[in-house]
DNA sequence: CTACATGCAAACCGTTTGCCCACTT
DNA sequence: AAGTGGGCAAACGGTTTGCATGTAG
């Protein structure tokens, strides 16, 4: 297969679900396709400028949208009002936010995923998705220590 | 001047923060202290108007935040997009949010608990907060009355 | 060639704020 | 009387949308 435009993951997988890919899409799906953060709107649009100027913040938000509904990128929200976005190809897992920086570190528990599931059922409830958040403070050498 | 609204148990917590009480907080303070649920602003808003037609919105704003700082209220983020609010002095639960109705259902479950508080250590960090909301559809098997 | 996607700017919506008057202390 | 709080409406910031044009299929 030739190479004009970089292929990606996400692209498969929207010409499966039968969307008119237009550069534009390509662009926005090649900047979350290589994204190990979680950018919010302006910080994608950001980086798909820099691959292709001709894409504008409403594009964005609306391939992101659409992104989202097709279940190819998940939208968080940190609480800074504004969405994050990532992947969704990537393995499940949920977030510790360091109050102090701001910066956010990754973590997958399959126990308390599995409780979780199980609360819901006891409360009648299929759990359909779950947002899980730690807030913490960094341990200092000193605090280890004490 | 007035002494009209019924004295709550934020009122006193105002009094002790040395926050000067007008009776447009008394009235607010009244209406997040007799709710059970998780009003938002708009919600707050209808509530103490409909026992003083005299507050406005942009108070129930300032207030809530006033409160929030003080950490009287706790803010929610359920996804609406709007912010919600609860009592602080409600004893710690975490919430089932019904995707299909929005109703939010508490919880508390001291096995998860024990985990966020270990996962975070594990990773370097001490836990000061977290937020844990399971969305999730009714299992609907009785209640089918149409 | 047609239907759908994009760009632009205006509209939107929840929330914040400036200004000036009212009220608490 | 001094100074904070409230009402109103305009401002704000992230997000959505109407319209005319561009483009994928």
């Amino acid at each position: 297969m030739t190479f004009m435009t970089k292929q990606t993951s996400i692209d498969n997988l929207c010409l499966a679900k039968g969307m008119r890919m237009t550069e534009q899409r390509r662009v926005i799906a090649r900047v979350i396709d290589s994204s190990d953060d979680h950018p919010d709107i302006e910080e994608i649009h950001r980086r798909a400028v820099a691959i292709d100027p001709k894409v504008s913040i409403a594009t964005v938000y609306r391939t992101l949208r659409l992104f989202e509904d097709a279940g190819i990128v998940i939208k968080h929200d940190f609480g800074n009002n504004r969405a994050c976005f990532e992947s969704a190809s990537r393995t499940h897992h949920d977030h510790i936010i360091d109050i102090e920086s701001g910066q956010v570190i990754e973590f997958c528990d399959s126990t308390i995923e599995e409780l979780q599931k199980k609360i819901a059922l006891k409360h009648g409830f299929v759990l359909t998705g779950h947002k899980m958040e730690l807030y913490g403070k960094r341990i200092q050498d000193n605090d280890k220590i004490k």
